[in-house]
This record gives structure tokens, C-alpha cells and sequence, in this order.
DNA sequence: GACGAGAAGGTTTTT
DNA sequence: CCTTCTCGTC
């Protein structure tokens, strides 16, 4: 490994003088020198390491205007990746408020999105049909699950979704089934599954998640000519979340940007927020592109503009204790600003309680709903506080569970709009075929997939070898569809939804429904967002009238139909089919009520990249956060600890941590230690506020100021050490002086709460929750206990 | 095919 | 405890 230099203020200055010619100043005149830096630098491999807060989306889309306007290179010569569409939308809205530009065309979108515009260009190389179909996560388990059962095998020993995971982090090695190595019997078996599966997907002309990254992996490794094309086509190559790429993510922008090929590649990232190891993220990436592309500079943003001192304080505490880092340090001019809150409940009803409380109080001083966020490890915990804001009347919004495109409804829908556009899309027919119901039971389906596995057509082309009352109503869905085909020719794509959702019987069928009111309303939504999309998109007039190779760089001469991207111009696409692919790779915002003002409650994960006034994190106890299934090895802690890193640096203002001594999980009441983290965070940015002695719920004694005011108000806090646990669970207090609940202290292994008592007299034991230690079963007649408190 | 009983299982998740 | 899925019945 090398050792790259560090840009100093000075290096920053020359650099951006003695590069291209000078630009407008108004690009550059708002960034920090180190922004300056990375934004500057001459085109060549370069490793950006953003902090939380630093500016990384500036940094990102300043460079590509830097690039653009100092003619280094052409829009078409670009190429800028990220992971969610979010991010790639605001890209692209931040980069038109920088340049007037027309964004459309440009490669800025995620791994996935551009593999798939790949693909759409090159699917004859690419081994697929002009029309192939994208199956979401839920399409992929059903998928599977069809082949298990064709394969006739146990779907207990092999469960579809476990199979659907295993293939995909496959897929995500680079693996087809013939590379995978398989030691044991099941696994020979899973393979074997997965072999099936990849016949099935191809016969039916589909492509899951996993497989468009791959396919166009491959696409590029085994057509030279043509990934030559693209590496001479981009110049600059701009990948953001870098530290959340998989190892075939990774291979991918090799195959486009080969180490020492001269392109550059501007790898944005921060390695301490690594949180999706556990779904194949390799942080490992950074490193290998610091070595394999000799990186000679790492560009550092450590300045953040988010946070107040003690909440980066505490960040920067608790990430150090992590090993393998890069190595990187948040710093602020804001000033300390208020303390971090630290709050001990002795339940978790009792934590939502004291936590609506809080967050009235907020409000009242003048903060906005919606910038406060809670914050939890995992999704059941969300219970509790959702029932304490709904009986407080509180508007609360949730994020995760279903979204949009993902909608049984929606999906339906989406089904029948994928038959009128091909009726051999086998997954779509299985979908709808019966819904609305219309007399074809599980017995005719299976026929019908008999007879077309064994013709090698597709179920639309079959449904002929079904007899009886099940094959006409076979016969008749395929007149509907057809009929429907014919009539919506040359239809908006408004007037083709609308009139699906009629002749389909969706409509009717939900209308008679008892809750199918929302999914009425969500079928509605889903003609407007159709609707938006056209506008939005210019799936109209104007857009044919854009050339496809518009943006195609300069000197670039055009080589040949099949090597040009359509670019998504409409010009070779129906709206409707640009609308479909559109709905596979974007599942859309996961509730209504988003535009009001409501608390965000959310898990850390998907708080990440957000930022809120005030923030809680809840349930800091040991098993929950660091959650107990990440704890048998050191990666799992080093990864909760990140989590907890992104948690904190989600606050501008205000901090919360908080836990509590019971928690109801499981049906069980559970007794947890405070978080390992506490000990790990710096003493002097925290501030206990629960009271030595009360419970339930009882809120700071600080004398409170109004929010406005609040930044400043922690000037006068005393930092004390943490108070002894408060008085737990009131129970009668037998001899030996410890009750389930009580935290006791052990002399080889900390702090523990009792967890259970047996026995009486000298053959007293407890079963003793040391958190990290775990659990104990002691002999209170030989072990030394001393209740705390 | 709709409904209800009963069992299983319950980190984190975008595309 | 609570959700989700499967299976059996009418």
C-alpha cells in the first residue's frame, strides 16, 4: 500500500490554479479548501473520505459541474453512480441548480439503474430478450419458489427466501452455479436450485436484482469491443457510498475504469459508515482501490456542518474504538451546544412515555414535527412507541414496511400493464391470472405450467392444452388481455391505466372489498404517478424530438445502432414500457401522510444520509444495540458500532440516547444492561438526566428554555459521572437483598441485572445478565453480589 | 375461494 | 406478544 499525501490548505490552493483553466468563482467560492481539494483534482484515481455531514453531496456534484465547465470533459463523458434513487435524483437536481444543463441522457444514476440502461442497449450481447422484465424482491422469492416446487423439493429444508438470499449473494460474487463451490450435500443442492432457476429466468425472459448487476458484468468482460467503447467513452467516473459497494459492484467499475487505464475514478466514502457488510458491502473495497489504482491522494473531509460539538464529541469517542479505520476526525465551529442527553427507564412503555413527553416539549418550544427523529436498532421496537404516540395524538410517520410499487394492488396493476405490453411475461400471467378471481384454481395453473415447461412456450401460448370450464375462463383471460391491447393502442398512458383497472375487474373488486378503500386510492395514485412520470420524463412530443446521441462527446464518432444507448429518450420505448421499468427499479416513498408535520420514527439504518434537529436513540442496551446476533465476532461489534456512529451524526442540535431496564420482547420481559456503548462514549460531552430516584418516565430537571434558545443552553450543565441504576421494579425484598430487575455488581464481570432467582436459604441462585459477560448462574451463597444502588 | 385455527418465528435492507 | 403464513374446512 502506498502512502498518499494528505491535501493541505496550500496543496488545495495551487491545485485548483494549476488545473484547468480558472472557472467562475461562484462554483467554488462556497466550498472549505478541502472540498476545494477533492472538487479540483486532476483527472486520475482519487479516494475521497467524507465524514457525516461534510458536505460529500456537494463535494460529488461540484466536481462534475468543476468537470463540465472547465470542458474536461462532456456530458456524455461522464459517468456517476450511486445506491438509491434519492440520491441519484438529487444529484441531478443539485447539479441543474448548478449549471443550466438538461440532466436527461447523462449516466447519473444507481448501480442498478445503469446496469439496466446497459442492458436495455446491448440485450442482444447480453443474451436477453429486447423486453426483459425486472422481478423485485418479493417477484424473486416467488420465482424460486416455483422452481423448488417443480423440483419437487422439501420447502422447509429449503426455504424460498433463504434460496433467494443464497443466489443473490452469489450473484453478488460474481458466482454463476458452475463457480460456486459446494462442499456439503445441501449446498450441491441449493446450487442445483439455483442452476434451475437461472433456466427459468431465461425461458422467461426476466432478470432479478442480483442479475442485472452480473449480466452486465459479463456483457462488458466478454464483448472487448464494446467495453472498450464505454472506457473510451468515459472519462471521469464519480461513485458515491463507495464504502457500501459488493465485491461484483466493485469488479463492474473495473471492467469500465481498469486500474491504470487513465480515466478518472473520484471514489467518494467514509468507512466508518459501513453498515451493510452484513448484505455483502465490502468496506474492504476502499483499501483494494487505494492499492489496486496506486491511489496518490486521499482527499479528507473532516469539517462537519451539521452538528454541534458534544454530539460530534461523542461520535468521534465511540468510532475511535473501532480498528481497521481509515482514520478521520469530525470537527465543528458551531461550539459545544447543549450536552447529550443521556435517559435510564425502568420499561420500555415507561422510555415512550418520558420520550412523548420530550418531544412535546420540543414542539412546544417551536421545533417542527418532523425534526425530531427516533431512532432504533430494530423494527419491533417501534410497537411500543407508535402506541404511545398514537394515544398521546401525536402525528407520527414510520418509515420501512411497504412502499409504493411494492403494494399488492400496485403490483397487480403493474401485472396487467406488463401483459399488455408482452403477454408471454409469465410471472405477470401467474399474478393476475385468477385475480380478480375468475374460475382458474391451483389445479389448472399447474396443468397450464406443465404443458408450457414442456413445449418451451410461454403460459399465454398454452392455455389451450387446459380443458373444461378452467381452459375457456383460460381462454377468456387471454381474449381480455388481448382485447385489452388492441383498444389501449395509441391511448395515453393515463387513458391505458384506466381502462386496465376497469376491464381487469381491479376496480370492482376492491370497490366490494371491506378495507379496499386504500387500494382504490392507491390504484388512483398510481395513474397519477404515471401521469408525473410522463411529464416529468418528457415521455412526450418534446422528448422524440430530443436525439438520442444529443450528449454523445464531442470527436465521438457514432458506431453503429446497436452500441448507442437509447439514453431513455422515448424513442425507442412506449411511455408505457419506460413507465414499467420505471416502477421495477424504483419502489417509490412507503407512506402517504409525508407531506405533514409528524415525528419520524425510523431504524438507524435507514436514517442514514438524513439529518434532524433532535434526535432519540432508544433502546441502547446490550443484546439490542449492539444487537446480541452481531456479537460473535469482533466485524459484527466494529459494525454495530458504526450504526451507533451514523445514529449519533444524525443530530444537529439535540441528542438523546436512551434505555431502559425491561423490555417486553418476544413476549417475554427481558432484563438488559445499559449499552456497552456508554462506556465507550466521552463522559464530558454526556449528561445523565434521570433522576437518582424516581421512575417512570420522569423528565430532565434542567430548568428548560425555549427550542430557539436551546442550542446554547447547555453552557452551565455539570457533567457528573452516571448515577447508580435507580430503584428497579418494586417487589418484596427478601434476606439476600436482590430481586429479578435489580442490578447487582460482580466483581470478574461488571455490572449485571438479576435475571432470575431459585431456590431459598444457602441454596439461593441467580441467573445473572452481565451484557458482554453474558449470563450467569451464581450461588448467591459463594459468589459476591453487591446490589448497586 | 373465503375464512379461521394453529404454528412458526421474530436484526439491519436498496435495487 | 404479535404478525405472518399454512393448512383445513365449508
Amino acid at each position: 500500500m502506498g502512502s498518499p499525501s494528505l491535501f493541505s490548505e496550500d496543496q488545495a490552493a495551487a491545485a485548483s490554479a494549476a488545473g484547468a483553466p480558472p472557472v467562475s468563482n461562484a462554483l467554488l467560492r462556497h466550498l472549505n479548501p478541502e472540498q476545494l481539494a477533492a472538487v479540483t483534482l486532476p483527472a486520475q484515481p482519487a479516494l475521497i473520505l467524507a465524514g457525516a455531514g461534510s458536505g460529500k453531496t456537494r463535494v460529488l456534484t461540484t466536481r462534475i459541474a468543476w468537470l463540465l465547465q472547465t470542458g474536461q470533459v462532456s456530458p456524455g463523458g461522464l459517468l456517476a453512480v450511486t445506491f438509491t434513487n434519492k440520491a441519484a435524483k438529487e444529484m441531478m437536481a443539485r447539479l441543474t441548480a448548478l449549471l443550466p444543463l438538461s440532466v436527461r441522457g447523462m449516466w447519473i444514476g444507481t448501480f442498478h439503474g445503469l446496469c439496466n440502461r446497459l442492458l436495455r442497449a446491448h440485450w442482444k450481447q447480453a443474451g436477453l430478450p429486447q423486453s426483459f422484465q425486472i422481478l423485485d424482491a418479493s417477484d424473486t422469492v416467488s420465482a424460486v419458489k416455483r422452481v423448488i416446487k417443480a423440483m419437487k423439493l422439501d420447502e422447509e429444508r429449503f426455504v424460498p427466501k433463504q434460496v433467494s438470499w443464497f443466489i443473490a449473494a452469489c450473484k453478488e460474487e460474481g458466482k454463476r452455479p458452475r463457480d460456486v463451490e459446494a462442499l456439503d450435500p445441501h449446498t450441491r443442492q441449493l446450487v442445483t436450485i439455483y442452476a434451475a432457476y437461472e433456466d427459468q429466468c431465461q425461458r422467461e425472459g426476466v432478470v432479478d436484482f442480483a442479475e442485472l448487476m452480473l449480466r452486465s458484468y459479463e456483457l462488458l468482460r466478454d464483448n472487448e469491443a464494446l467495453a472498450a467503447h464505454y472506457r473510451q467513452r468515459f472519462r471521469h467516473l464519480l461513485v458515491d457510498e463507495f464504502q457500501d459497494t459488493n465485491r461484483l459492484q466493485y469488479a463492474w467499475l473495473k471492467m469500465l475504469a481498469p486500474p491504470g487505464g487513465g480515466q478518472g475514478v473520484f471514489a467518494v466514502g467514509d468507512d466508518d459508515q459501513s453498515i451493510y457488510g452484513f448484505r455483502g458491502a465490502r468496506v474492504g473495497n476502499m483499501s483494494d482501490f487505494e492499492r489496486e489504482y496506486r491511489v496518490q491522494t486521499i482527499v479528507k473531509l473532516e469539517h462537519n456542518y451539521r452538528s454541534y460539538g458534544n454530539i460530534l464529541d461523542a461520535a468521534n469517542g465511540l468510532i475511535a474504538r473501532n480498528s481497521r479505520r481509515l482514520g478521520k476526525n469530525l470537527r465543528t465551529e458551531a461550539g459545544p451546544g447543549e450536552p447529550v442527553r443521556v435517559h435510564e427507564s425502568v420499561s420500555d412503555h415507561a422510555e415512550a412515555q418520558w420520550l412523548i413527553e420530550e418531544a412535546q416539549l420540543l414542539h412546544r418550544g417551536g421545533l417542527a414535527r418532523s425534526e425530531i427523529a427516533v431512532l432504533y436498532r430494530s423494527n419491533a421496537q417501534s410497537r411500543v412507541l407508535e402506541s404511545a404516540l398514537f394515544n398521546a395524538g401525536i402525528p407520527y410517520r414510520v418509515y420501512g414496511g411497504l412502499r409504493f410499487f411494492e403494494r399488492a394492488e400496485v403490483k397487480h396493476a403493474l401485472a396487467y400493464l406488463r401483459l399488455l405490453e408482452n403477454p408471454h411475461d409469465d410471472t405477470s400471467f401467474l399474478r393476475v391470472v385468477n385475480f380478480p378471481a375468475r374460475g382458474i384454481g391451483a389445479r389448472s395453473v399447474e396443468q397450464l405450467t406443465d404443458a408450457a415447461r414442456a413445449s418451451g412456450r410461454s403460459l399465454h401460448q398454452s392455455v389451450g392444452a387446459v380443458t373444461g370450464r378452467a381452459g375457456a375462463n383460460l381462454a377468456a383471460f387471454n381474449h381480455l388481455i388481448l382485447q385489452l391491447r388492441e383498444q389501449t393502442k395509441g391511448l395515453t398512458l393515463r387513458e391505458i391505466i384506466k381502462r386496465m383497472l376497469d376491464a381487469s375487474g381491479l376496480l370492482d373488486f376492491y370497490r366490494t372489498d371491506k378495507d379496499g378503500q386504500d387500494r382504490i386510492e392507491n390504484l388512483e395514485e398510481l395513474v397519477n404517478a404515471a401521469e408525473a412520470f410522463v411529464t416529468q420524463e418528457g415521455f412526450g412530443k418534446e422528448a422524440v424530438a430530443l436525439p438520442v446521441d444529443e450528449l454523445r462527446p464531442e470527436g465521438e464518432e457514432a458506431i453503429g445502432a446497436d452500441l448507442l444507448p437509447d439514453a431513455e429518450t422515448g424513442e425507442i420505448v412506449s411511455p408505457l414500457a419506460a413507465f414499467l421499468n420505471h416502477a421495477s427499479l424504483e419502489a417509490g416513498d412507503n407512506q402517504a401522510q409525508a407531506g405533514s408535520d409528524a415525528v419520524q420514527l425510523m431504524t438507524v439504518h435507514s436514517a442514514k444520509g438524513l439529518e434532524f434537529d433532535a434526535v432519540f436513540i432508544t433502546g441502547l442496551e446490550e443484546g439490542l444495540f449492539p444487537h446480541e446476533n452481531s456479537l460473535s465476532d469482533a466485524d459484527g461489534l466494529e459494525e454495530e458500532r458504526r450504526l451507533m456512529y451514523v445514529a449519533i451524526t444524525r443530530a444537529r442540535k439535540r441528542l438523546y440516547l436512551s434505555f431502559s431496564q425491561t423490555r417486553l420482547l418476544h413476549g417475554q420481559t427481558r432484563y438488559n444492561v445499559k449499552s456497552r456503548f456508554f462506556d465507550e462514549l466521552p463522559d464530558a460531552a454526556l449528561k445523565w438526566i434521570t433522576p437518582r430516584t424516581g421512575f417512570q418516565g420522569a423528565t430532565s430537571f434542567t430548568p428548560r428554555q425555549a427550542w430557539q434558545h436551546g442550542s446554547s443552553a447547555g453552557a452551565g450543565f455539570q457533567a457528573r459521572k452516571e448515577p447508580a441504576p435507580s430503584k428497579l421494579i418494586p417487589k418484596a425484598v427478601p434476606s439476600h437483598g436482590l430481586t429479578v430487575g435489580k442490578a447487582v455488581f460482580h466483581n470478574r464481570f461488571g455490572e449485571g441485572v438479576v435475571v432470575t432467582l431459585e431456590g431459598s436459604g444457602e441454596d439461593t441462585r441467580a441467573e445473572v445478565n452481565f451484557g458482554r459477560h453474558g449470563r450467569k448462574w451464581l450461588a448467591l451463597s459463594v459468589a459476591k453480589l453487591t446490589p448497586i444502588d
